[in-house]
DNA sequence: AACAATTACGGAATCCGTAAAAATT
DNA sequence: AATTTTTACGGATTCCGTAATTGTT
């Protein structure tokens, strides 16, 4: 078997194509890799250089090596990544949503969830829900998405509604519930990280326009110093940034939208494997979901 | 990154369950595991093991651990052997064949082929051509399939025409050809060794029997002292060891057999990638083809 | 003159084996 | 009593850096 140092300074050298530069991207001196790079054609029995006093270069079977080398060196790595992040998924839950609703409950629930395991939060973008369960990035995905593979099922959490939160004085403020089409050409104010309702409300309100903000807090502002519409669901009730504005002088009226595509049914996935293990804190978030 | 020693030394333990025999397996003692084993840990920044005074074992993360560890070593073993061979194949010529016939003429052309170049022979079972010249187990492999893939090519060398050996008062002997029709209900004398030939005759001859010989000179040694027939072809005119056989008294005759399936199409297959370098040889072969 | 690779030498880090200890079966 | 793991200590190997050499551009 052969050193993954040696393997290493080969896969550096094949990029570099001098002896010196490979040597300072490792942070050694050149006899190093001098060293180092005959030391490895000795463990190959094998010729991997054409050597010239002050020139060195691959062979074929050098190059067909250093190819290898860097394979060999990223599957160790990735190795390495694959067991801590199993380690770590054995003793704390990572929670992902594609949406942010189910993260706003899980802040207000952040007092009730058990101590011993360590719960994170993070937005996901992108469907590769099952492949980041796979490599244990996350324990748990909240989705509008129910998937079931021979190692991941998924769970019914809950049903997220969209509002729209319209100044008093508009005429739809004024009803009990709103479609989609009633809000055609508004502009709203929207937070960047929506997940998957950025699609819905793109596609099903007609000519409207969105002014996208990244900052949470900048977004708080400019609801205040302004009369744009902005999205809430049924879970804002819990935005703890939100209920602070609220208490200010906020005039818009909260109305709920009724199309069918502005209900988002809501599951969670994890590996079959976990299930038990995660099936406290999955029925704490669907018996503290409203509603 | 992880040392190599470390992860076989956990491969090793996942199959041997105690430090001891796995130290006892790689030919060092004890405390020599038990230290790579804490390094592991440590280098993981994780626990792989649950430890009692006197036993110890994986936990889980550790026994993903030990199933990764034994697929890297694996596979830095087989880096180094398709290098090795990969080199071989740069300075060497592997030849090998599905059929006898095409190594009976390189026996013969021993003397004429160039001497820069290695040229080893061996008889091959199973269909994998295409594996083996991709593994660089072989530069070039004879066979009666044509093979064109986007890295291997194959080029026609010459036809080998089976040949049945019988006794002279027999009386198929007096024909100028024979077909296997009228071969049926006879009993052989075959070397075991004949490759894609068996199936043949075994197929077409209706109630043939066929005595296998595995040894090439007890071969010889039956058919001088019985005088049950035998196969040849035209590429046995080249074979020493048959050559010696005749010499002495066989009084056998020679029939060709006319069936289509006696006429077999040879090819060698080869790496596009190393035609240049192959052509030489090929051509001598193809040009040596009697006929 | 500047640069790249190699060699020589001494030091430092790592890895290993022996011996001994601790604890279990 | 025998087995298994662990620790302590000393030695040996290996690996590295500095300095100097060779040869090229």
């Amino acid at each position: 078997m052969i050193d993954n140092y040696l393997l290493e300074e080969l896969a550096v050298f094949a990029k570099t194509r001098t002896l010196a530069q490979t040597a300072e991207q490792l942070n050694v001196t050149q006899p190093t890799v001098t060293r180092g790079m005959q030391k490895l054609e000795d463990d190959f029995g094998v010729r991997l250089f054409d050597r010239q006093p002050n020139r060195i270069k691959l062979t074929e079977t050098g190059e067909l090596a250093a190819a290898e080398a860097t394979k060999l060196i990223k599957l160790n790595l990735e190795m390495i990544d694959r067991i801590k992040k199993f380690d770590y998924s054995q003793h704390s839950i990572r929670i992902g949503s594609m949406i942010p609703g189910p993260l706003i409950l899980l802040n207000h629930l952040h007092s009730v969830l058990p101590d011993d395991i360590q719960v994170e939060k993070e937005s996901l973008s992108g469907d590769k829900i099952e492949q980041q369960l796979m490599r244990n990035d996350y324990s748990l995905i909240f989705s509008n998405q129910e998937i079931l593979t021979s190692e991941i099922e998924s769970q019914y959490v809950g049903t997220e509604n969209l509002q729209v939160n319209l100044d008093q004085f508009m005429f739809q403020a004024n009803q009990s519930t709103v479609h989609f089409q009633e809000l055609k050409n508004l502009s709203f104010i929207v937070l960047r990280e929506i997940g998957s309702w950025r699609d819905i409300i793109q596609k099903e309100i007609p000519g409207a326009k969105f002014l996208y903000q990244e900052q949470r807090d900048a977004f708080a502002d400019i609801t205040k110093y302004s009369n744009f519409p902005y999205f809430t669901t049924n879970l804002s009730q819990y935005d703890t940034i939100l209920l602070q504005r609220k208490s200010k002088n906020d005039d818009r009226v909260t109305v709920p939208i009724w199309d069918e595509s502005a209900k988002m049914v809501i599951y969670v996935s994890y590996l079959t494997k976990q299930k038990q293990r995660l099936t406290p804190i999955m029925n704490l978030i669907r018996d503290s979901w409203p509603n």
